[in-house]
DNA sequence: TATGAATGAGCCTTCATTCAT
DNA sequence: CATGAATGAAGGCTCATTCAT
């Protein structure tokens, strides 16, 4: 009756891929009409389930947003850490980095168009402060490898600030554009994303 | 019925400033709380207009949304062209671009931040066919400066398509950090971003 | 499909201790929130049970209503009876319903907040003519006592079914503002109620 | 568009009349079927409003209730303060106090019975504070009738707070019974409670 | 001309209840 | 027996827009 997860074994395991069933596919449709124009008629069609079933599994439309932001950022970051804190050559981790991020982008660009769009409220409300800091420690682990490239002389920036800016521009950008079955692989943008900032 | 803009000089010059100004303020509001979630509502308050009042000077939510991304592509476009059809170096008239169009995005952070938003409407529905096309020619001038570069070898590129793309991305992006009393200039932040192209 | 009650002695009986427990906490959520403002995910909660353990001890919401109204009047009722239909003077038999009514109204403060709130459903849909029943005979029980106080000349009253009714009015009212460990006992309210109507 | 009262004194004037039909019309549809039982769309129905006209005379549901509650309590509050304040002798002021409250309760049985059966939600939640301070108030104006006639001895009572409590109780609950064409008229009633309370 | 009352479809969410497991 | 996932109608409310005044 209430909406809580279920705690048995089997049945969590099966309410959490269905959760992640519905969190897919609503992410398809709000980076399709946008989160506010989608309504939740929208999401019953979509997902085939009804009203209440739907309910069950979300929470509401704000948690929904939430866990697609979650499932884009927490997975990310899990990756990006080690690599991030490792200890080979800077400009290795940052190309290591830089691939692992194309890789999640590419195969979470409905999670990213919708954090993008929806961007001006996670920065505003209150509510979103963990997604915030998610966020924010993303930035700060690229930012510490640029900064200790830059130390150790392996990397040199006119602006490292506007380098990191101009990096992270680029890489949500290509949510907008990437096919999977395009030119490019998410490597080879990668690739291309660091030598643009590297090279010279 | 909606209501026709004045056609006599005086009142039609009055009627324009004051459609200026309601499409600024709408573009602020719209930039801070999303142009679905701001409700007509929303922007008599913050016009300070009436219901009917707003209505004279805009037609519809929509059309309110078209003048927007209007403000924003067409003085840009108009300046564009002659810089990208000019006859100097290519890497010069490539750097006066950036510099107009980061002086643009900075003037007009509000506008870029609702197209951004509103960008999968933009691209899918049918009455939106002007601002792509808007949209589309821009790209195409940059596009020429970066391949006329190349082909007279003033700029080498391992792929143009991404390069390209890289700098679409950075430069909208900027609408979502840039201060107008920040450390960088429109002027800088161009420069930055031309040498991240260019260097090397 | 509703559960039937179970008919082997033994768990028949630890059936219904657990259903009166059962419409205890109901009734005093009910007095709480309201009886249309509760969900029965509320109760749920409040008596520990799961949805189909709460629907194999009610039935429904409505008879779990019409269980909480039949506690209220059956007992009081049943204890009722003897005393208004005794045969000692009407006043005493008057003073000892009063007391007999305002124990049982302090003991089921909750019940009767919840049936004064659903009164205007009680007295208008047809599936609760039994409690209507209920009512009306605990009414008439006290009318035939200051009925037969007038006629004996033991009681003397300026309109006897405004006094009946006023009495009705200051009991149901107790159940607002009576305090178990309060100034007044039951008792001390019962004679206060009848003071007022029969001195002078 | 926003649901704001207007400020043109015609207008206004306009507005409130409606306003005071829909609160009437609202409080007897609530009376009847109970404030929670009630949805909107029966409030349509009966009003002959649409949902969006309603709403702008109204705010929510909650308003809506607020406005009943205000309307039973405040014009009592202002005929009783003068005659509770006043300098005859308290019984005269005992009976003018009755006998207006009564004729209130008559000519305003659906709002008192609305007020009643919403107590459980108007003496807990914080939002009703200001109806909570009036129905304190109006109590107190009794209470001090009531003491003012025990000090010159002009009244008696086994318990004062009983008496009130008692009176309060009666008062209260005849917004069950009473019929604008029945044997008693508000006057007669309010007499009979007043006797009732000090005879002897 | 400018106003703001009115529209009514559509929004997100809750609910009492059932039934396969 | 007990569970909790699922139902889907109905809930209160908002919205962009119009038009009589």
């Amino acid at each position: 009756m209430a909406s809580q997860p279920p705690t048995r074994p089997a049945l969590r395991e099966r309410y959490e891929r269905r959760r992640q069933e519905v969190l897919a596919t609503a992410a398809r449709v709000f980076a399709e009409r946008g989160y506010q124009a989608t309504s939740m008629a929208d999401l019953t069609e979509a997902t085939g389930l009804t009203a209440g079933g739907l309910y069950h599994y979300i929470g509401s439309k704000e948690q929904l947003l939430f866990g697609i932001c979650d499932d884009l950022m927490a997975p990310l970051l899990e990756q990006a850490r080690p690599i991030a804190g490792g200890d080979g050559p800077p400009q290795e981790r940052l190309r290591a980095l830089l691939r692992t991020w194309l890789r999640h982008v590419a195969a979470h660009r409905d999670h990213l168009l919708v954090f993008a769009q929806e961007r001006h409220v996670i920065e505003r409300e209150p509510q979103w402060r963990a997604v915030r800091r998610q966020r924010r420690e993303f930035e700060a682990l690229l930012d510490d490898v640029l900064a200790e490239g830059e130390r150790t002389g392996a990397m040199r920036f006119a602006d490292r600030r506007l380098a990191l800016l101009a990096l992270l521009g680029m890489v949500n950008h290509t949510a907008q554009w990437f096919r999977p079955r395009g030119r490019l692989s998410a490597e080879q943008i990668a690739d291309g994303y660091c030598d643009l900032l590297l090279r010279g």
